[in-house]
DNA sequence: CGGCGGCTTGAAGGACGTCAAGATTAGTGG
DNA sequence: CCACTAATCTTGACGTCCTTCAAGCCGCCG
């Protein structure tokens, strides 16, 4: 399957993606939703460790994620890579450089990524036309302060750990993958950054999580046995 | 000085705004000034304790704060309580209840607190029509993003503190008050809290900045020292 | 005065990181 | 298809930073 060129099925990404109920036909008014089309810019593919943005580039575009999986990550000033997070499908890249205007981070292909390319001065343009487009942004931004609470709180690492997988599982059902069978597509040391821990503490918690029956773990495959009782130990970090 | 009822002295106070840029006159169309001057309403005073608003409300407002300090909590499952913010004069809060539609924190003034409220329907329908305002309002809520980082981070309890200690009298700078010599608002509990670390850690640390000469502490009132040494054991927060 | 909450200080314990060594896999070229 | 190397992952032993627990101090207010 490749989303490339050919571009038959544009729809079948697109109601993934997390500009679809505005983009999608829905009683909105056609010219205005060519416009937003005409807008739009599909990039890719990308391969596994390509850089879609450097941290400090002009800030120009958000970006939408057709296909594959990115990760965003600094690299601080003792040249250790912290992982702000990981894109799925449908879901947005981009929003915290609106402000400084440069991106914050850089954005990495873990496999092969197709992008949706909005130009950001055009897209706020067109919001103030068209009121569900404003509405949206003002959203995704702010859905996106609030999804800094997995890292953000106090937590220990198997709060961490299971609150990861759950919300890792819900996005993919959200998209209509599977929620209880998946494919990590980031490394582990990828994910002991993102959490703030080391990869060893990472390893030593899955296997405790399987040696419990909680998952089930073939490499970067996992399926998880019992999501409530993941659900359970992740409860302060996924409870806001 | 009492900022309340009276009112004399609105433009002193929006100049320190967060939309004091496109509150005040400045080559902006005077009809769409007055529009935004209607929509604010001026609230308080709240005393130390007072609660703004309460976490799972329904969201329908945005707040700048006029004069006092805020902060912004949240309580999870343990009961435990966990700060997400400090905000000064001319600070927003509630950008991040956007999107699920209610206030995910408490708010909760730390002394006497003014503040303007924007209705935010009305806000972003204006937006539509004055692309000034929602320029700012993407850029408020770009920043707001950012601005996690500081907890996000991997940082040790040194870095969190001296990083916290820079940023607090930069943001005091930024509205024109001594950046060397303030008074920290809230308690110790509330800054651990914040930093997650335990109070007794962050007593520690100010005793050893205060013996390494960074610092003078006398209660709550801080002088900085050594700016630039702080800045350098910071380094890694602060520079993103 | 006495009680209370916030702050400080010391001592002990724990959770996680670091270090080091193997194990397993992936990538590459013959 | 199979070596060979590099990278990723796992596992154990040890160290450390921070928390927890406990006690004492100080300012505030009834």
């Amino acid at each position: 399957m490749d989303p490339g060129e050919g571009d038959g099925d544009t729809l079948r990404f697109c109601t993934t993606c997390a500009f679809g109920e505005v983009c999608l036909p829905g009683g909105y008014d056609k010219r205005a939703l060519q416009e937003l089309h005409c807008l739009v810019e599909h990039v890719g593919p990308f391969r596994a460790g390509d850089f879609l943005f450097r941290s400090g580039e002009r800030f120009e575009s958000i970006y939408a994620v057709r296909a594959g999986t990115v990760k965003t990550a600094t690299i601080d000033e003792e040249g250790r890579e912290q992982i702000l997070g990981f894109h799925l499908p449908g879901e947005m890249i981009g929003l915290s450089a609106i402000h400084p205007a440069r991106y914050p981070c850089d954005a990495i292909a873990l496999d092969t990524v197709y992008l949706c390319r909005f130009s950001f001065p055009a897209l706020s343009t067109l919001a103030t036309r068209m009121p569900g487009i404003q509405q949206q942004l003002f959203r995704l931004l702010s859905a996106d302060i609030g999804k800094a609470a997995l890292l953000a709180g106090d937590y220990n690492a198997n709060e961490r750990m299971a609150a990861f997988l759950i919300l890792f599982a819900d996005r993919l059902a959200a998209r209509g993958f599977s929620a209880t069978r998946f494919r990590l597509s980031m490394s582990r040391g990828d994910i002991a950054s993102y959490l703030r821990l080391a990869p060893e503490t990472v390893s030593r918690i899955l296997r405790r999580f399987r040696d419990d029956g909680l998952i089930r773990v073939d490499e970067r495959d996992i399926e998880l046995l019992q999501v409530d009782g993941l659900r359970q130990l992740g409860r302060c970090v996924l409870n806001h």
